[in-house]
DNA sequence: AAAGACACCTGTCCGC
DNA sequence: TGCGGACAGGTGTCTT
C-alpha cells in the first residue's frame, strides 16, 4: 500500500485538538493585553475585542470549527480558516511573519494566532453565544448526541446537490471538511457526486457512523501526534495522517486496486474509487 | 429554498 | 534560476 501522508490544516479534528491543547493553559487566566498586528482577517477584527482585556477566561470550547474563549464580559470567537494555527508563545518570543494577533495572559504566556492566508477570523460577542449569526444556523456536532443516525437522511429528501457538498454544508452538519468528506464517502462506499436525495436511508445510517469514526480517529491521532503547545519548535495544530483516497488520484485503491479518480465537485477536489463507491 | 459561483489571501509547486 | 499560472485544508455572500 502506498498511502500518502498529508499535512493537514484546520479541519474539525485539528480545531478540536487545538482546543484541547490550549484549554489547560487558558482556563482561569486573566487576559492582560491584546495585540493586533494585522486586523484585516476575513472580517476586520473589531475594536470591542479590547473589552476582553482584564477579563478572566472562564471557558474554552468549540462549535463547529469556531473556537470560543469565554469571559464574563463576552466571548472571543476564533476561526482558523484555511491556514490558521494557534500556539502558546513565551513572552520573550517575538512575533514572526503572519503572527497577526496576540492574547497575553496573566501567567506570562501568549496565545498567538498565525494565519498566512488570513481567511481566519477573530470576533467578539457579548450575547448568548448560540445566538451569534455565524453559529445560530449551524447543524449538529457529528460527535455529539444531537447528531442522530437518521439526521442526514431526513434532511436529504429532494436534494439534487452532490452528497459530498451536502455533508460539507455546515447548516446540515458541522465539521466535515474537504478531506474527511472524501474519506468518509469512500469508507461508506458512496460516490461523492451522487445526488444527496438519491442516497438510501440505510446508506446514510452507515455514512453517519463512518463520519463519527473518521473524525474520532483523526482526533485521537492528533492527540498523540501533536506537540506540546508551548514547545517553541513544535508545529501546533498540524499533524499528519494517512488517508485512503484524498490526494491519491491515479494510485491504486487500498481495497480493490482500481485507480483512484479525482473529480471537482462544488469547486473542491474530490477523490473516490470508481469501483468501491456506487 | 436550493444550488452554484465567487470572494477573501499567501505560499507552494509545476511546467516552460 | 526565474516566472506565470494553477491550486490549497473554509465558508459567508451574492446570483441564479
Amino acid at each position: 500500500m502506498n498511502l500518502t501522508p498529508v499535512i493537514l490544516m484546520p479541519e474539525l479534528p485539528e480545531v478540536e485538538t487545538t482546543c484541547r491543547g490550549i484549554r489547560p493553559h487558558l482556563l482561569g487566566q486573566t487576559i492582560t493585553a491584546v495585540t493586533l498586528r494585522q486586523p484585516k482577517l476575513r472580517w476586520p477584527i473589531p475594536a470591542e475585542l479590547m473589552t476582553a482585556v482584564g477579563q478572566a477566561i472562564l471557558g474554552v470550547s468549540r462549535r463547529g470549527k469556531y473556537l470560543l474563549i469565554e469571559t464574563a464580559a463576552g466571548t472571543i470567537l476564533i476561526h482558523l480558516g484555511m491556514s490558521g494555527s494557534l500556539r502558546l508563545a513565551e513572552a520573550h518570543q517575538q512575533a514572526a511573519k503572519h503572527d497577526h494577533v496576540d492574547i497575553a495572559l496573566g501567567n506570562g504566556k501568549i496565545l498567538r494566532l498565525h494565519d498566512p492566508r488570513r481567511f481566519g477570523a477573530v470576533l467578539w460577542w457579548t450575547g448568548p453565544i448560540e445566538d451569534h449569526p455565524l453559529l445560530n444556523k449551524l447543524g449538529p456536532e457529528p460527535l455529539e448526541a444531537g447528531f442522530v443516525d437518521q439526521h442526514l437522511w431526513q434532511l436529504s429528501g429532494g436534494r439534487k446537490q452532490a452528497v459530498k457538498a451536502f455533508i460539507m454544508n455546515g447548516h446540515i452538519v458541522v465539521g466535515v471538511g474537504n478531506i474527511y468528506a472524501s474519506e468518509s464517502l469512500f469508507r461508506a462506499g458512496i460516490l461523492p457526486h451522487r445526488q444527496a436525495g438519491r442516497v438510501s436511508r440505510q446508506r446514510y445510517l452507515h455514512l453517519s457512523r463512518v463520519i463519527r469514526e473518521v473524525l474520532t480517529e483523526a482526533i485521537a491521532q492528533g492527540g498523540t501526534t501533536l506537540q506540546d503547545f508551548t514547545n517553541s519548535d513544535g508545529q501546533p495544530g498540524y499533524f499528519a495522517q494517512e488517508l485512503l483516497v484524498y490526494g491519491r488520484e491515479g494510485q491504486p485503491c487500498v481495497a480493490c486496486t482500481a485507480n483512484i479518480k479525482m473529480k471537482v465537485i462544488g469547486q473542491r477536489a474530490s477523490f473516490y474509487c470508481p469501483k468501491c463507491q456506487t
